[in-house]
DNA sequence: CTGGATCCCTGCGGATACTG
DNA sequence: CAGTATCCGCAGGGATCCAG
């Protein structure tokens, strides 16, 4: 056993060689809305995996930068080293993210977005967009669902 | 105790009554980039709520129209009774969708978006693009990941 | 410095049985 | 129909030690 058990196999479900499961598979059978139907699941995998926590995190910040490992893990600083391997390995699969290692005497490791992961990056700022404008009125929300359930 | 465990207490850590916890016990505290990084916290929080596996495709199911729970659960498929009411209780909570019960006997309960859940619904629809349109290269991406890796 | 390997706790989320 | 209460499996993810 050369692959450590959390890259390969023992996690990430949606994750494995799903190659191209032809969507028959997927448990969404209802009649087409806006998007297929059958794209759905698609969508949920690939979502999934961008909003994994920590991911749109990472791909923030590789924004027009190159960023070695050690300094994503400062800039994020919540991450642990264990999970920023992880995310990494995953932007990378899907080729969303570069790494280039500089065969020098301390490792040095460079991590960029792809232009894959750079079309990704304007969605992203737009859900982040978005959360920035209406934190308040959701913080209000709950206030508000907090409140009516306590009083209740 | 008259709540149930997975509605309160029990699961969601960011979940809970933050309120509006001055970013001060935000762990990003890394120079600002492109997003105040005070914000980043919040955003994380919204963000972990609305693509926590359910919630967008419960607000995407419910554009512009007014769905009952049962039909939630069988549109959804997927979906377990419990998740789906945990994924509405957010949501409302969040004001992000609306709940009406009409008092009949064979309980009758809709949930509707919001206006605030109607303004997120284009940020995730473009984020289903992104995902319908990069699906195959990001499936193409993993194959030759997993090629490049099986090879080696 | 850049990870890989392990241990282990926690919470997400499914299944099921029970109510009003 | 619309939840509610519980039990429980399993993946997510942190801490730590180890290696190149």
């Amino acid at each position: 056993m050369t692959s450590p058990g959390y890259l390969e196999g023992t996690k990430h479900v949606g994750t494995e060689p799903v190659g191209r499961e032809d969507a028959e598979a997927c448990r969404f059978d209802r009649d087409p809305f806006q998007w297929d139907a059958r794209e759905d699941c698609q969508v949920r995998q690939i979502l999934d995996r961008i909003a994994d926590k920590w991911s749109l995190l990472v791909i923030a910040l590789l924004d027009e930068k190159t960023l070695r490992f050690g300094e994503l893990v400062r800039e994020i600083d919540g991450i642990s080293k264990r999970m920023l391997t992880v995310t990494l390995r995953n932007l990378e699969r899907d080729g969303l993210v570069g790494r280039t290692v500089y065969p020098v005497v301390p490792p040095r490791v460079e991590y960029e977005l792809t232009a894959l992961g750079r079309t990704l990056l304007g969605t992203t700022q737009a859900l982040v967009s978005w959360s920035e404008e209406h934190q308040e009125e959701i913080a209000r929300a709950r206030q508000k669902f907090e409140a009516t359930n306590t009083a209740g």
